[in-house]
RNA sequence: GGAGAGAUGGCCGAGUAGGUCGAAGGCGGUCGCCUGCUAAGCGAUUAUACGAGCUAAAACUCGUAUCCAGGGUUCGAAUCCCUGUCUCUCCGCCA
């Protein structure tokens, strides 16, 4: 959520940000709501003023014996009428909070314009893709050919997009997360977080899912939770509504956990194979820093995240998002796109991203250094990485011509010795 | 799921026959004094949000709100009533 304050100062900016972002929302509404809640406030607040002064005097009269009728009758139309202004001032607040729930974070000034993804601009490229001398098979055939994994079952107890992972399939899948949190808690100082799988609505808006993307989600029936989409709202939600003292930061995390999304608006898009799941695991990080320092801490968030598919030998290539693919909350984001040769082209398998203070204000988290006001910590996050598109990444890549897959290297300790699977 | 107790400032903890309580006291923090050093001691200060005024912006001044949340009673509520949430204890159930 964007300031208020700010909002109602540089409309100008708050407008010309959302034309980057080719948002069709309109601002005036809103500096209309804004200046009809403050002189109401003005008004009311003059009231209440009486309002606490003449009761007082009616204390003090009462207490030396006397009676103060006219003052009481008084004072009870006051009540009335701060009642009535009270009530409409909430009204106002509500729509006003609404609005600026649903403004999209400002892209910053080095996010380049565009319209989609076909805008973004790729930053570098790590790895050749592998050359092969025979026919590469999809994830998906090379999965159930060697019963690693089992998309038809998915369907039968559960649903389209749901799969079992089995043997040396389901090794493989804890090998990776494994490996990913060991990389970063022992090489990059992130703290392990395993959070809770379900938030309420509150956090859901703490991060920017709710109230505009509530159809992207599973809502748990007769109950304030939803499955979280991604560890970043736990995680993120964590600090709400607290002051966090400045020599605490930054504040590193990252999180294993299950994600659960149900992908509306997907329909036929990658419908097989593991990339596009309505659950999938994820190894999320998650920054929270002082401001001045939030775009040095993306590059390296950024770096920290490369560094896995590094040492899975992974080809990737890293991407800046347009304004018009920029996620809602985000000021920037670079994309690390892994390649998947059943796709022949780079897939995304993290988003790497610096919400300024926009999730901070939502969620209220902030910090204090000194004696100065408490100021809202910057946050940031980034997949370390996606763990299913990973299996899928390792399954394509790491495939042999007699159909059998070579575990990489560094996963070996993890998968109890094991190099081949076939 | 049943019964009971509780929720006050960064922390601990007063405050229930409603009235000057944003809230005693302690701890912690900050600044200053004192001190050969350390420790101790002395003094002062120490919440947040919103709005108005003044500002280039702050600072500042004033106002309003906030004693878990939301309603209610009242001229006036931390204090009374209702609802909800959470925590703790006991019982039941359970991985």
């Amino acid at each position: 959520m964007l300031d208020l304050k700010f909002v109602r100062n540089n409309p100008e900016v708050v407008k010309t940000a959302l034309q980057k972002r080719r948002s069709s929302i309109s601002l005036d509404p809103f500096l209309e709501l804004d200046e009809r809640r403050r002189e109401k406030l003005v008004k009311v607040e003059k009231l209440k003023n009486k309002r606490n002064v003449v009761s007082e005097e009616i204390g003090r009269l009462k207490k030396v014996g006397q009676l103060a009728e006219n003052l009481v009758l008084e004072m009870r139309q006051v009540s009335d009428e701060i009642k009535n202004l009270d009530e409409e001032i909430r009204v106002l607040d509500q729509q006003l909070q609404r609005v600026l729930l649903a403004i999209p974070n400002i892209p910053d000034d080095s996010v380049p314009e565009g319209i989609d993804e076909s805008d973004n601009i790729e930053l570098r490229r790590w790895g050749e893709p592998r050359q092969f001398d025979f026919d590469p098979k999809p994830h998906w055939d090379i999965g159930e050919t060697l019963d690693i994994l089992d998309f038809e079952r998915g369907g039968k107890v559960t649903g389209a997009r749901f799969t079992f992972y089995k043997g040396a399939g389901a090794a493989l899948e804890r090998a990776v997360f494994n490996f990913m949190l060991d990389v970063h808690t022992r090489e990059h100082g992130y703290i392990e977080i395993i959070p809770p799988f379900m938030v309420n609505s509150n956090s859901m808006i703490g991060t920017g899912q709710l109230p505009k993307f509530a159809e992207d989600m599973f809502k748990v029936e007769n109950t304030d939770y939803y499955l979280i989409p991604t560890a970043e709202v736990p995680v993120t939600n964590l600090y709400n509504n607290e002051i966090l003292n400045g020599d605490k930061l930054p504040i590193y995390h990252c999180a294993f956990s299950a994600c659960f999304r149900a992908e509306a608006g997907a329909a036929g898009r990658d419908t097989r194979g593991l990339i596009r799941q309505h659950q999938f695991n994820k190894v999320e990080l998650v920054k929270f820093v002082r401001p001045e320092d939030s775009f040095a801490e993306l590059e390296q968030l950024t770096l920290n995240a490369e560094k896995v598919l590094q040492l899975l030998e992974l080809p990737y290539r890293v991407v800046t998002l347009s304004t018009g693919d920029l996620g809602f909350s985000s000021a920037k984001t670079y994309d690390l796109e892994v390649w998947l040769p059943s796709y022949n082209n780079y897939k995304e398998i993290s988003s790497c991203s610096n919400f300024l203070d926009f999730q901070a204000r939502r969620a209220n988290i902030r910090y204090r250094e000194g004696k100065v006001k408490p100021r809202f910590v910057h946050t940031l996050n980034g997949s370390g990485l996606a763990v299913g598109r990973t299996v899928a990444a390792i399954l394509e890549n790491y495939q042999t011509d007699t159909g059998t897959v070579k575990i990489p290297a560094v996963l070996h300790p993890y998968m109890g010795g094991i190099k081949e699977i076939n």
